[in-house]
DNA sequence: GCGCACATCTTTGTATACAGGTTAGCGGGG
DNA sequence: CCCCGCTAACCTGTATACAAAGATGTGCGC
Protein backbone atom coordinates (compact mmCIF):
# COMPACT_ATOMS: atom_id res chain seq x y z
CA UNK A 1 0.00 0.00 0.00
CA UNK A 2 3.60 1.72 0.54
CA UNK A 3 3.27 4.46 -2.33
CA UNK A 4 -1.14 4.59 -3.80
CA UNK A 5 -3.47 5.50 -1.22
CA UNK A 6 -1.37 8.45 1.12
CA UNK A 7 -3.98 8.64 4.10
CA UNK A 8 -1.36 10.65 6.13
CA UNK A 9 -1.25 13.22 3.11
CA UNK A 10 -4.92 13.44 2.37
CA UNK A 11 -5.15 14.56 6.23
CA UNK A 12 -2.65 16.71 6.31
CA UNK A 13 -4.19 18.48 3.59
CA UNK A 14 -7.74 18.82 5.72
CA UNK A 15 -6.17 19.54 8.29
CA UNK A 16 -3.97 22.60 7.10
CA UNK A 17 -6.72 24.00 5.27
CA UNK A 18 -9.31 23.65 7.93
CA UNK A 19 -6.60 25.91 10.54
CA UNK A 20 -5.71 28.27 7.25
CA UNK A 21 -9.20 29.13 6.94
CA UNK A 22 -9.80 29.18 10.96
CA UNK A 23 -12.61 26.78 11.17
CA UNK A 24 -10.41 25.16 13.22
CA UNK A 25 -9.95 28.20 15.69
CA UNK A 26 -6.32 29.02 17.61
CA UNK A 27 -6.31 26.42 20.27
CA UNK A 28 -8.63 23.91 19.89
CA UNK A 29 -7.84 20.56 21.46
CA UNK A 30 -6.37 18.20 18.43
CA UNK A 31 -7.20 14.99 19.49
CA UNK A 32 -5.60 11.97 17.58
CA UNK A 33 -8.45 9.58 18.08
CA UNK A 34 -11.11 12.26 17.89
CA UNK A 35 -9.78 13.32 14.72
CA UNK A 36 -9.10 9.77 12.98
CA UNK A 37 -12.84 9.00 13.61
CA UNK A 38 -13.85 12.47 11.80
CA UNK A 39 -11.70 11.92 8.91
CA UNK A 40 -11.89 8.19 8.85
CA UNK A 41 -8.35 7.63 9.39
CA UNK A 42 -6.30 5.84 11.87
CA UNK A 43 -4.50 7.29 14.63
CA UNK A 44 -1.24 6.92 12.65
CA UNK A 45 -1.81 9.44 9.93
CA UNK A 46 -2.96 11.59 11.85
CA UNK A 47 -0.41 11.59 14.32
CA UNK A 48 2.35 12.14 11.39
CA UNK A 49 -0.17 15.25 9.75
CA UNK A 50 -0.17 16.36 13.39
CA UNK A 51 3.82 16.47 13.59
CA UNK A 52 3.77 18.39 10.06
CA UNK A 53 1.85 21.00 11.09
CA UNK A 54 3.69 21.97 14.11
CA UNK A 55 6.77 21.64 12.19
CA UNK A 56 5.02 24.76 9.80
CA UNK A 57 3.96 26.18 13.06
CA UNK A 58 0.30 25.38 13.00
CA UNK A 59 0.16 23.73 15.27
CA UNK A 60 1.45 23.44 19.24
CA UNK A 61 2.80 20.29 20.02
CA UNK A 62 3.88 19.30 23.66
CA UNK A 63 5.27 15.85 23.82
CA UNK A 64 2.31 14.02 26.26
CA UNK A 65 0.18 16.82 25.42
CA UNK A 66 -2.65 17.01 23.74
CA UNK A 67 -2.09 19.34 20.26
CA UNK A 68 -3.23 22.31 19.90
CA UNK A 69 -4.17 24.72 17.10
CA UNK A 70 -1.36 27.42 17.65
CA UNK A 71 -2.06 30.34 19.07
CA UNK A 72 -1.81 33.91 17.31
CA UNK A 73 -0.36 36.28 19.73
CA UNK A 74 0.96 40.23 18.25
CA UNK A 75 4.37 38.90 19.20
CA UNK A 76 4.14 36.02 16.91
CA UNK A 77 3.06 37.98 13.78
CA UNK A 78 5.95 40.69 14.68
CA UNK A 79 8.57 37.77 14.81
CA UNK A 80 7.45 36.13 11.60
CA UNK A 81 7.11 39.51 9.24
CA UNK A 82 10.41 40.24 10.75
CA UNK A 83 11.63 36.87 9.86
CA UNK A 84 10.23 36.71 6.33
CA UNK A 85 11.90 40.38 5.61
CA UNK A 86 15.10 38.49 6.16
CA UNK A 87 14.69 35.80 3.37
CA UNK A 88 11.96 36.97 1.06
CA UNK A 89 13.43 40.29 -0.33
CA UNK A 90 16.72 38.45 -0.38
CA UNK A 91 15.12 35.81 -2.40
CA UNK A 92 13.27 38.44 -4.85
CA UNK A 93 16.61 40.11 -5.80
CA UNK A 94 18.30 36.42 -5.97
CA UNK A 95 16.00 35.44 -8.41
CA UNK A 96 16.67 39.02 -10.20
CA UNK A 97 19.77 38.92 -10.51
CA UNK A 98 19.71 35.10 -12.22
CA UNK A 99 16.48 36.39 -14.18
CA UNK A 100 19.55 38.71 -15.66
CA UNK A 101 21.75 35.74 -16.50
CA UNK A 102 19.03 33.66 -17.63
CA UNK A 103 16.34 35.04 -19.34
CA UNK A 104 13.77 31.86 -19.10
CA UNK A 105 13.20 32.31 -15.20
CA UNK A 106 11.95 35.64 -16.19
CA UNK A 107 9.18 34.00 -18.03
CA UNK A 108 6.57 33.51 -15.09
CA UNK A 109 7.67 36.86 -13.79
CA UNK A 110 6.37 38.21 -17.18
CA UNK A 111 3.08 36.49 -17.08
CA UNK A 112 2.06 37.33 -13.57
CA UNK A 113 3.16 41.19 -14.55
CA UNK A 114 0.90 40.85 -17.22
CA UNK A 115 -2.46 39.18 -15.45
CA UNK A 116 -1.58 41.96 -12.65
CA UNK A 117 -1.88 45.31 -15.39
CA UNK A 118 -5.05 43.68 -16.71
CA UNK A 119 -6.62 43.28 -13.00
CA UNK A 120 -5.75 46.80 -12.14
CA UNK A 121 -7.43 48.14 -15.12
CA UNK A 122 -10.75 45.99 -14.79
CA UNK A 123 -10.65 46.42 -10.95
CA UNK A 124 -10.49 50.54 -11.19
CA UNK A 125 -13.79 50.31 -13.46
CA UNK A 126 -15.70 48.53 -10.93
CA UNK A 127 -18.40 50.02 -8.28
CA UNK A 128 -16.76 49.17 -4.65
CA UNK A 129 -19.04 46.19 -4.25
CA UNK A 130 -17.59 44.11 -7.14
CA UNK A 131 -14.39 45.25 -6.07
CA UNK A 132 -14.44 43.97 -2.67
CA UNK A 133 -15.92 40.39 -4.87
CA UNK A 134 -12.39 40.62 -7.15
CA UNK A 135 -10.41 39.65 -3.89
CA UNK A 136 -10.14 36.19 -4.62
CA UNK A 137 -9.10 37.19 -7.96
CA UNK A 138 -6.14 39.54 -6.42
CA UNK A 139 -5.16 37.14 -3.88
CA UNK A 140 -4.23 34.41 -6.52
CA UNK A 141 -2.11 36.70 -8.24
CA UNK A 142 -0.05 37.28 -5.34
CA UNK A 143 -0.41 33.85 -4.30
CA UNK A 144 1.46 32.89 -7.53
CA UNK A 145 3.95 35.60 -6.89
CA UNK A 146 5.03 34.00 -3.88
CA UNK A 147 4.76 29.97 -5.50
CA UNK A 148 6.49 31.88 -8.45
CA UNK A 149 9.55 32.78 -5.91
CA UNK A 150 10.18 29.88 -4.23
CA UNK A 151 10.10 28.04 -7.62
CA UNK A 152 12.91 30.33 -8.92
CA UNK A 153 14.98 30.06 -5.96
CA UNK A 154 18.05 28.98 -6.56
CA UNK A 155 19.00 28.04 -2.63
CA UNK A 156 16.65 24.76 -1.93
CA UNK A 157 17.15 25.86 1.77
CA UNK A 158 15.81 29.36 1.37
CA UNK A 159 12.96 27.98 -1.00
CA UNK A 160 12.08 25.09 1.87
CA UNK A 161 12.17 27.92 4.72
CA UNK A 162 9.70 30.62 2.61
CA UNK A 163 7.39 27.59 1.87
CA UNK A 164 7.59 26.65 5.57
CA UNK A 165 6.26 29.75 6.73
CA UNK A 166 3.54 29.92 3.92
CA UNK A 167 0.67 28.25 6.27
CA UNK A 168 0.58 30.46 8.75
CA UNK A 169 1.07 33.39 6.86
CA UNK A 170 -2.20 32.18 4.65
CA UNK A 171 -4.01 31.68 8.33
CA UNK A 172 -3.18 35.37 9.17
CA UNK A 173 -4.45 36.48 5.82
CA UNK A 174 -8.13 34.41 6.55
CA UNK A 175 -7.57 36.77 9.95
CA UNK A 176 -7.76 40.12 8.33
CA UNK A 177 -9.77 41.13 6.08
CA UNK A 178 -8.41 43.82 4.24
CA UNK A 179 -10.35 46.07 2.31
CA UNK A 180 -10.14 47.23 -1.07
CA UNK A 181 -7.46 50.10 -0.44
CA UNK A 182 -5.40 48.01 1.16
CA UNK A 183 -5.77 46.11 -2.20
CA UNK A 184 -4.84 48.46 -4.03
CA UNK A 185 -1.21 49.87 -2.28
CA UNK A 186 -1.05 45.69 -2.57
CA UNK A 187 -1.66 45.81 -6.19
CA UNK A 188 1.14 48.86 -6.60
CA UNK A 189 3.70 46.87 -4.26
CA UNK A 190 3.70 43.67 -6.45
CA UNK A 191 4.05 45.71 -9.49
CA UNK A 192 7.24 47.80 -7.82
CA UNK A 193 8.54 43.85 -7.12
CA UNK A 194 7.46 42.30 -10.45
CA UNK A 195 9.00 45.11 -12.42
CA UNK A 196 12.56 44.82 -10.64
CA UNK A 197 12.46 41.14 -10.83
CA UNK A 198 11.90 41.46 -14.72
CA UNK A 199 14.40 44.13 -15.13
CA UNK A 200 16.68 42.58 -13.39
CA UNK A 201 17.31 44.95 -10.61
CA UNK A 202 18.49 43.35 -7.42
CA UNK A 203 18.32 45.77 -5.15
CA UNK A 204 15.38 47.68 -6.22
CA UNK A 205 13.74 43.95 -5.78
CA UNK A 206 15.38 43.24 -2.56
CA UNK A 207 14.04 46.94 -1.63
CA UNK A 208 10.49 46.50 -3.18
CA UNK A 209 10.33 43.52 -1.19
CA UNK A 210 10.81 44.96 2.08
CA UNK A 211 8.66 47.60 1.70
CA UNK A 212 5.46 45.39 0.62
CA UNK A 213 6.39 42.97 4.17
CA UNK A 214 6.38 46.47 6.09
CA UNK A 215 3.01 47.45 4.46
CA UNK A 216 1.18 44.28 4.77
CA UNK A 217 2.24 43.97 8.59
CA UNK A 218 1.17 47.19 9.27
CA UNK A 219 -2.38 46.64 7.23
CA UNK A 220 -2.41 42.93 9.05
CA UNK A 221 -1.77 45.07 13.00
CA UNK A 222 -4.31 47.69 12.10
CA UNK A 223 -7.33 45.44 10.94
CA UNK A 224 -6.64 43.15 13.75
CA UNK A 225 -6.12 45.38 16.50
CA UNK A 226 -9.48 47.23 14.69
CA UNK A 227 -11.28 44.04 15.79
CA UNK A 228 -13.13 42.87 19.10
CA UNK A 229 -9.68 40.66 19.83
CA UNK A 230 -8.39 41.39 22.76
CA UNK A 231 -4.07 41.89 22.16
CA UNK A 232 -1.95 42.74 24.93
CA UNK A 233 1.89 43.65 24.63
CA UNK A 234 2.75 39.96 23.79
CA UNK A 235 -0.83 38.21 24.83
CA UNK A 236 -2.36 35.72 22.57
CA UNK A 237 -5.25 36.26 20.86
CA UNK A 238 -8.42 35.28 22.06
CA UNK A 239 -8.30 31.23 22.43
CA UNK A 240 -10.99 28.55 22.15
CA UNK A 241 -10.35 26.59 24.89
CA UNK A 242 -13.19 23.86 23.35
CA UNK B 1 3.93 6.72 29.76
CA UNK B 2 3.27 9.58 28.00
CA UNK B 3 6.40 12.27 28.76
CA UNK B 4 8.72 9.52 30.80
CA UNK B 5 9.98 7.29 29.02
CA UNK B 6 10.73 9.21 25.80
CA UNK B 7 11.83 6.11 23.37
CA UNK B 8 11.51 7.95 20.40
CA UNK B 9 13.39 11.22 21.86
CA UNK B 10 16.14 8.45 22.79
CA UNK B 11 16.56 6.73 18.86
CA UNK B 12 16.36 10.50 17.71
CA UNK B 13 19.53 11.07 19.93
CA UNK B 14 21.58 7.90 18.61
CA UNK B 15 20.52 8.18 15.32
CA UNK B 16 21.86 11.66 14.75
CA UNK B 17 25.20 11.19 16.62
CA UNK B 18 25.51 8.23 14.33
CA UNK B 19 25.29 9.85 11.30
CA UNK B 20 26.82 13.50 12.58
CA UNK B 21 29.97 10.95 13.51
CA UNK B 22 29.66 9.89 10.05
CA UNK B 23 29.41 6.18 11.88
CA UNK B 24 26.33 5.89 9.16
CA UNK B 25 27.85 6.62 5.90
CA UNK B 26 25.79 8.97 3.42
CA UNK B 27 23.41 6.41 1.30
CA UNK B 28 23.12 3.85 4.01
CA UNK B 29 19.71 2.83 4.32
CA UNK B 30 17.33 3.44 7.23
CA UNK B 31 15.02 0.35 7.64
CA UNK B 32 12.80 0.61 10.37
CA UNK B 33 12.62 -2.91 11.84
CA UNK B 34 16.52 -3.15 11.35
CA UNK B 35 17.08 0.18 13.37
CA UNK B 36 14.52 -0.50 15.97
CA UNK B 37 15.97 -4.14 16.20
CA UNK B 38 19.52 -2.71 16.85
CA UNK B 39 18.09 0.23 19.54
CA UNK B 40 15.91 -1.99 20.81
CA UNK B 41 12.40 -0.35 19.87
CA UNK B 42 9.53 -1.08 17.52
CA UNK B 43 8.92 0.72 14.42
CA UNK B 44 6.96 3.55 15.96
CA UNK B 45 9.86 5.92 17.57
CA UNK B 46 12.22 4.89 15.12
CA UNK B 47 9.53 6.04 12.25
CA UNK B 48 9.27 9.42 14.31
CA UNK B 49 12.70 9.80 14.63
CA UNK B 50 13.43 8.97 10.84
CA UNK B 51 11.33 11.69 10.04
CA UNK B 52 12.86 14.33 12.43
CA UNK B 53 15.72 13.66 11.29
CA UNK B 54 14.48 14.06 7.60
CA UNK B 55 13.76 17.36 8.75
CA UNK B 56 16.99 18.61 9.69
CA UNK B 57 18.82 17.42 6.54
CA UNK B 58 20.49 14.63 7.97
CA UNK B 59 17.93 11.92 6.39
CA UNK B 60 16.57 11.36 2.81
CA UNK B 61 13.23 10.69 3.04
CA UNK B 62 10.61 10.01 -0.14
CA UNK B 63 7.68 8.38 0.62
CA UNK B 64 7.13 5.05 0.21
CA UNK B 65 10.84 4.15 -0.09
CA UNK B 66 13.85 3.11 2.20
CA UNK B 67 15.18 6.80 3.92
CA UNK B 68 18.16 7.04 3.65
CA UNK B 69 21.24 8.76 5.37
CA UNK B 70 21.46 12.30 3.44
CA UNK B 71 24.03 12.32 0.87
CA UNK B 72 26.83 14.59 0.44
CA UNK B 73 27.14 17.00 -2.05
CA UNK B 74 29.05 20.34 -2.98
CA UNK B 75 26.52 22.37 -4.75
CA UNK B 76 24.76 21.21 -1.13
CA UNK B 77 27.46 22.09 1.07
CA UNK B 78 27.77 25.42 -0.47
CA UNK B 79 23.73 26.16 -0.35
CA UNK B 80 23.76 25.42 2.88
CA UNK B 81 26.61 28.25 3.65
CA UNK B 82 25.11 30.45 1.41
CA UNK B 83 21.92 30.15 3.70
CA UNK B 84 23.49 30.45 6.81
CA UNK B 85 25.50 33.38 5.57
CA UNK B 86 22.30 34.64 5.22
CA UNK B 87 20.94 33.72 9.08
CA UNK B 88 23.85 33.86 11.44
CA UNK B 89 25.49 36.99 10.86
CA UNK B 90 22.03 39.04 11.51
CA UNK B 91 21.87 37.19 14.60
CA UNK B 92 24.89 38.02 15.59
CA UNK B 93 23.91 41.17 14.99
CA UNK B 94 20.93 41.03 16.54
CA UNK B 95 22.45 39.60 19.89
CA UNK B 96 25.08 42.66 19.31
CA UNK B 97 22.67 45.42 19.80
CA UNK B 98 20.10 43.75 21.97
CA UNK B 99 22.93 43.83 24.34
CA UNK B 100 24.01 47.73 24.13
CA UNK B 101 20.68 47.48 25.74
CA UNK B 102 20.21 45.03 28.20
CA UNK B 103 23.49 44.59 29.83
CA UNK B 104 22.27 40.60 30.61
CA UNK B 105 22.53 39.13 27.64
CA UNK B 106 26.63 39.37 27.06
CA UNK B 107 27.34 38.06 30.43
CA UNK B 108 27.89 34.92 28.35
CA UNK B 109 29.84 35.96 25.69
CA UNK B 110 32.17 37.78 27.85
CA UNK B 111 32.78 34.50 29.64
CA UNK B 112 33.03 33.23 26.05
CA UNK B 113 35.46 35.81 25.01
CA UNK B 114 37.64 34.95 28.48
CA UNK B 115 38.04 30.85 27.51
CA UNK B 116 38.77 31.77 24.17
CA UNK B 117 41.57 34.06 25.62
CA UNK B 118 42.67 31.73 27.60
CA UNK B 119 42.83 28.96 25.30
CA UNK B 120 44.56 31.03 22.94
CA UNK B 121 47.25 31.74 25.38
CA UNK B 122 47.54 28.03 26.38
CA UNK B 123 47.38 27.12 22.94
CA UNK B 124 50.41 29.20 21.30
CA UNK B 125 52.78 27.02 23.96
CA UNK B 126 52.02 23.83 22.71
CA UNK B 127 53.98 21.81 20.40
CA UNK B 128 52.17 20.73 17.15
CA UNK B 129 50.86 17.36 18.39
CA UNK B 130 49.54 18.83 21.35
CA UNK B 131 47.68 21.24 19.37
CA UNK B 132 46.31 18.56 18.15
CA UNK B 133 44.91 16.94 20.68
CA UNK B 134 43.09 20.67 21.58
CA UNK B 135 41.11 20.37 19.22
CA UNK B 136 38.20 18.79 21.30
CA UNK B 137 38.53 22.05 23.72
CA UNK B 138 38.60 24.83 20.99
CA UNK B 139 35.39 22.84 19.12
CA UNK B 140 33.35 23.46 23.06
CA UNK B 141 34.18 27.34 22.39
CA UNK B 142 33.03 27.71 18.92
CA UNK B 143 29.85 25.30 19.78
CA UNK B 144 29.43 26.96 22.73
CA UNK B 145 29.22 30.42 20.84
CA UNK B 146 26.80 29.53 18.08
CA UNK B 147 24.67 28.03 20.84
CA UNK B 148 24.65 31.43 23.03
CA UNK B 149 23.99 32.78 19.91
CA UNK B 150 21.14 30.50 18.91
CA UNK B 151 19.87 31.15 23.04
CA UNK B 152 20.59 34.98 22.44
CA UNK B 153 18.31 35.01 19.53
CA UNK B 154 15.06 37.25 20.06
CA UNK B 155 13.24 36.28 17.42
CA UNK B 156 11.95 32.95 17.76
CA UNK B 157 11.76 31.80 13.63
CA UNK B 158 15.55 32.79 13.27
CA UNK B 159 16.37 30.62 16.49
CA UNK B 160 14.95 27.49 15.59
CA UNK B 161 15.87 27.52 11.57
CA UNK B 162 19.63 28.19 12.59
CA UNK B 163 19.36 25.28 14.97
CA UNK B 164 17.89 23.52 12.43
CA UNK B 165 21.00 23.83 10.11
CA UNK B 166 23.24 22.91 13.15
CA UNK B 167 23.00 19.01 12.52
CA UNK B 168 23.99 19.42 9.24
CA UNK B 169 26.94 21.21 9.88
CA UNK B 170 28.54 19.38 12.86
CA UNK B 171 28.24 16.51 10.26
CA UNK B 172 30.48 18.31 7.81
CA UNK B 173 32.83 19.60 10.45
CA UNK B 174 33.49 15.70 10.92
CA UNK B 175 33.98 15.21 7.54
CA UNK B 176 37.09 17.54 7.27
CA UNK B 177 39.00 17.53 9.76
CA UNK B 178 41.01 20.85 9.02
CA UNK B 179 44.23 21.37 11.10
CA UNK B 180 45.85 23.29 13.55
CA UNK B 181 46.32 26.31 11.19
CA UNK B 182 43.01 27.11 10.66
CA UNK B 183 42.48 26.34 14.13
CA UNK B 184 44.42 29.46 14.70
CA UNK B 185 42.32 31.52 11.99
CA UNK B 186 39.06 30.50 12.86
CA UNK B 187 40.21 31.39 16.81
CA UNK B 188 41.23 35.30 15.90
CA UNK B 189 37.41 34.99 13.94
CA UNK B 190 35.79 34.46 16.72
CA UNK B 191 37.55 36.60 18.67
CA UNK B 192 36.42 39.45 16.08
CA UNK B 193 32.48 38.15 16.43
CA UNK B 194 33.01 37.86 20.75
CA UNK B 195 34.76 41.24 20.69
CA UNK B 196 32.20 42.87 18.25
CA UNK B 197 29.14 41.75 20.16
CA UNK B 198 30.18 42.51 23.33
CA UNK B 199 31.15 46.38 22.48
CA UNK B 200 27.47 46.17 20.92
CA UNK B 201 28.76 46.83 17.23
CA UNK B 202 26.06 45.46 15.37
CA UNK B 203 27.79 46.08 11.49
CA UNK B 204 30.56 44.69 12.72
CA UNK B 205 29.37 41.31 14.86
CA UNK B 206 27.41 40.84 11.04
CA UNK B 207 30.59 41.40 9.19
CA UNK B 208 32.68 39.29 11.41
CA UNK B 209 30.06 36.30 10.96
CA UNK B 210 30.01 36.61 7.15
CA UNK B 211 33.81 36.74 7.54
CA UNK B 212 34.19 33.46 9.15
CA UNK B 213 31.39 31.71 7.41
CA UNK B 214 33.22 32.55 4.23
CA UNK B 215 36.46 31.52 5.68
CA UNK B 216 34.66 27.89 7.30
CA UNK B 217 33.11 27.01 3.87
CA UNK B 218 36.79 27.67 1.91
CA UNK B 219 38.16 25.61 4.42
CA UNK B 220 35.64 22.54 3.98
CA UNK B 221 36.26 22.67 0.61
CA UNK B 222 39.93 22.88 0.81
CA UNK B 223 39.76 19.84 2.94
CA UNK B 224 37.21 17.97 1.28
CA UNK B 225 38.97 18.26 -2.67
CA UNK B 226 41.83 17.75 -0.94
CA UNK B 227 40.57 14.34 0.27
CA UNK B 228 39.93 10.70 -1.87
CA UNK B 229 36.74 11.78 -2.38
CA UNK B 230 35.08 11.89 -5.88
CA UNK B 231 33.80 15.46 -5.91
CA UNK B 232 32.33 16.34 -9.58
CA UNK B 233 30.13 19.77 -10.29
CA UNK B 234 26.96 19.20 -8.30
CA UNK B 235 27.74 15.02 -7.57
CA UNK B 236 27.21 13.54 -4.28
CA UNK B 237 30.10 12.18 -2.36
CA UNK B 238 31.05 8.91 -2.34
CA UNK B 239 28.00 6.84 -0.89
CA UNK B 240 27.56 4.15 0.95
CA UNK B 241 24.73 1.96 -1.28
CA UNK B 242 24.78 -0.45 1.72
C1' DG C 1 25.54 -17.40 -22.34
C1' DC C 2 21.89 -13.96 -22.02
C1' DG C 3 17.38 -12.16 -21.04
C1' DC C 4 12.88 -12.30 -19.22
C1' DA C 5 9.24 -13.79 -16.09
C1' DC C 6 7.77 -15.29 -11.86
C1' DA C 7 7.93 -16.09 -7.03
C1' DT C 8 9.67 -14.51 -2.69
C1' DC C 9 11.11 -11.42 0.55
C1' DT C 10 11.72 -7.03 2.35
C1' DT C 11 9.80 -2.63 3.39
C1' DT C 12 6.51 0.86 4.06
C1' DG C 13 1.55 2.46 5.14
C1' DT C 14 -2.21 1.77 8.09
C1' DA C 15 -4.97 -0.20 11.77
C1' DT C 16 -5.45 -1.68 16.35
C1' DA C 17 -4.22 -3.21 21.22
C1' DC C 18 -2.21 -2.20 25.62
C1' DA C 19 0.13 0.54 29.33
C1' DG C 20 0.68 4.43 31.84
C1' DG C 21 0.23 9.81 32.27
C1' DT C 22 -2.57 13.91 32.17
C1' DT C 23 -6.34 16.57 32.79
C1' DA C 24 -10.70 17.89 34.08
C1' DG C 25 -14.60 17.53 36.84
C1' DC C 26 -16.59 16.77 41.30
C1' DG C 27 -17.06 16.64 46.10
C1' DG C 28 -15.52 17.68 50.71
C1' DG C 29 -13.21 20.66 53.93
C1' DG C 30 -11.58 25.15 55.60
C1' DC D 1 -17.39 31.07 48.98
C1' DC D 2 -13.08 29.40 47.61
C1' DC D 3 -9.47 26.03 47.49
C1' DC D 4 -7.63 21.50 47.56
C1' DG D 5 -7.48 16.61 46.74
C1' DC D 6 -9.33 12.60 44.60
C1' DT D 7 -11.32 9.97 41.02
C1' DA D 8 -12.39 8.83 36.50
C1' DA D 9 -12.37 9.55 31.71
C1' DC D 10 -9.38 10.74 28.07
C1' DC D 11 -5.26 10.84 25.58
C1' DT D 12 -0.67 9.94 24.20
C1' DG D 13 3.47 6.67 23.67
C1' DT D 14 4.71 2.24 22.23
C1' DA D 15 4.14 -2.32 20.40
C1' DT D 16 2.32 -5.38 17.14
C1' DA D 17 -0.61 -7.18 13.22
C1' DC D 18 -1.98 -7.04 8.47
C1' DA D 19 -2.05 -5.59 3.50
C1' DA D 20 0.01 -3.92 -0.59
C1' DA D 21 3.85 -2.33 -3.37
C1' DG D 22 8.79 -2.68 -4.75
C1' DA D 23 13.08 -4.86 -5.03
C1' DT D 24 15.57 -8.96 -5.59
C1' DG D 25 17.10 -13.06 -7.06
C1' DT D 26 16.48 -17.35 -9.33
C1' DG D 27 15.30 -20.45 -12.81
C1' DC D 28 13.62 -21.37 -17.21
C1' DG D 29 13.52 -20.58 -22.13
C1' DC D 30 15.87 -19.12 -26.15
Amino acid sequence: MARSTGKSEAVYERLKGDIESLRLRPGAKLSEVQLGEELGASRTPVREAIRRLAREGLVDFVPGEVARVAAISLGGVRALFDFRMLLEPRAAASVATAGAVDERVLAPFRELLERLEEFDESFRALDAAAQARSYQEFYEVTEGFDQAVIAACRNPYLARTIRDLRSETVRLRHLSHSGPRRMLTSLEEHRAMLKAIVQGDAQAAEAAGRHHLAQTLQALIDSLTGQDFAIGANIHLDVARQ
